[in-house]
DNA sequence: TATGAAATGTTATAATATAACAAAACTAAC
DNA sequence: GTTAGTTTTGTTATATTATAACATTTCATA
């Protein structure tokens, strides 16, 4: 099992896992020959500001204006680098919440699961081969060709149960 | 493992299918004491019409006009008989497609697993203790309190695959 | 440095969902 | 039955999420 709950739930020199992402993200756009513009970099930065997911249009307000004109950066600019960046898999779509997340191993083509706390809203992926074989097994078994999956778990994660919310 | 797949994916008289919903969701409220009222009872028959997950505003659109004024039921209204067949566990929220459709066996308690065709759009729901388990102790194991669940996965019906659209 | 392709800017609008308050229908006590 | 309180529905407006359409700019490369 991979995941990166350790620094999802817990406090951490959050710069560094800002900077290990953008690393990746360079890498592995270049592999790709993909263009990792400023304004996508801009997004991804943004996104990876925290471990929870953020709604397109919290980004959109999160993002700094344009240095040149100072003029904010419009939801369609963000739409479209968010799109981007989920081609390119560094960056997952939460559907429960119409959020965006950024993806801690992106290349491993893992089909992972999430973990979100409803209290605190920090989110952890998870990838699990063996749930991943038992779901397409199960799905098989109907007749059903898997081609995609997504794993939303609502909870409380480790902090989070300290106070115990109801 | 718990399955409605052969009825989601194959021709089948759907009327029966509609009646025994129907039957089932009146038992469940009884038993409930929940008030499965004219309208609640019509968005749940208007989802129940297919076996493809409903949006909101579909549903809206193939309810039949009041009887006593002629004037169309409007979203708010769908809405809250959403919520309420939501919560008395007789419809289930496909969030990949904000689209809502009627769950086959009400009561169970299951944290199913949905199995959405992305050709025809048919959708079946299978429930799975051992996967279940399985997501379980792994969240557990990174500390995570699982409290629900949400497994959408994509790809294609048996019937669709015939076609083998791309 | 021209040329076509890709990315971004800009405005408008589609699609999904909820807030707020009024009116009606129902429930339970009298 | 009447009435008071609660629940449900009607109605209007608006919030939230996402995309369409077309103009402009930037980039890659010939």
């Amino acid at each position: 099992m991979l995941t990166n709950s350790r620094l999802a739930y817990h406090t951490h020199d959050h710069k560094r896992c800002i900077h290990a992402a953008l690393q990746r993200a360079k890498v592995l756009c270049d592999e790709k020959h993909a263009r990792l513009t400023p304004i996508r970099e801009a997004v991804l930065r943004t996104i990876w500001a925290s471990h929870q997911p953020l709604g397109a249009y919290e980004i959109v307000d999160n993002m700094t204006p344009k240095a040149q004109t100072g003029k904010r950066i419009q939801a369609p600019t963000v739409y479209r680098a968010i799109e981007f960046l989920l081609e390119q898999g560094l960056v997952h779509r939460i559907a429960s919440l119409n959020a965006y997340i950024g993806c801690p191993f992106p290349g491993n083509n893992h089909n992972d699961f999430f973990l979100i706390c409803r209290a605190c809203g920090s989110t952890a992926e998870c990838s699990n081969d063996q749930i991943n074989n038992m779901m397409l097994q199960t799905a098989e078994r109907t007749g059903f060709k898997v081609e995609s999956q997504m794993v939303e778990i609502s909870g409380l994660c480790p902090e989070c149960q300290q106070g115990d919310q109801p």
